[in-house]
DNA sequence: CGGCATCCGCTACGATACTG
DNA sequence: CAGTATCGTAGCGGATGCCG
């Protein structure tokens, strides 16, 4: 039974460990990039009713309107968000969290947790680091 | 007391629920970009022995010299991960998790093991809404 | 109101070649 | 073996303007 780490199977070979290439990395890639998870944030907090383009727009600061418009596409398409289109006058669309998008939440407030306790020393760590190599330049 | 979610504090106001804006969002940033996650993943797979940077870049397939150097730089300023120089004939640097970042571990495998479950189904719900969209146009 | 089209700068990333 | 330097490319993301 091959070992397995971050959900991808690991290959022994005479000279080390080998990670099998990933699609997985596929889903990584989209939440990792710059507004996804904060959309997501913002959709989790009314779990039960759906939200106005306009209200996630305003509640995230210095999103711009084309990447709040691609970032709910993309969730759309990964089955994660429902969009709710309602021809009105002027129109209204509404955006929630699918079953799916909603089994998420938990494994991801785990991570976010470690962020939300470690970030403020990680930045520290980095102000040293580009301090000392400031020195040795 | 102000609401959180996902480590962000949340402002309410007459117009609804307004994220602060996001240092922690440079910290998903790095470990959101393509090769991060994956030289961590190696790194954890001998957590009490350092690992050499010939056997990090075999064990990762496709990666470049380059980028392994610039992402273990980064995991390094962010000190997640530590750096020993052994000035031999031919040279060997030996990578290693510090404490922070095998603090990480447990709270990412949360969240990658939920992507491990989930992301076949992502993936049809993308190729299912990729046909459709070809159907419209 | 919500969203698409267009233009454009910036940076992540890759390929290659060269040093200690 | 490990790392740096240089160059080229692709795509993210911002600003603006127009349409239902």
């Amino acid at each position: 039974m091959p070992r397995e780490i971050n959900g991808r199977p690991v290959i022994e070979t005479p000279r080390g460990p080998v990670l099998t290439p990933c699609a997985p990395g596929s889903v990584l890639a989209r939440l990792g990039d710059k507004w996804t998870i904060l959309v997501v944030s913002m959709l989790s907090l009314s779990p039960d009713a759906p939200m106005r383009f306009g209200a996630l727009r305003r509640g995230i600061p210095d999103i711009s309107q084309r990447m709040l418009t691609l970032t709910l596409r993309n969730l759309e398409r990964d089955g994660l968000v429902a969009r709710h289109y309602y021809t009105e006058l002027p129109p209204r669309v509404e955006y929630e969290l699918t079953d799916r998008g909603k089994s998420m939440l938990k494994p991801l407030a785990a991570f976010t947790d470690w962020i939300r306790d470690t970030w403020q020393d990680i930045e520290a760590s980095r102000r040293e680091f580009d301090a000392a190599e400031q020195r040795r330049i």
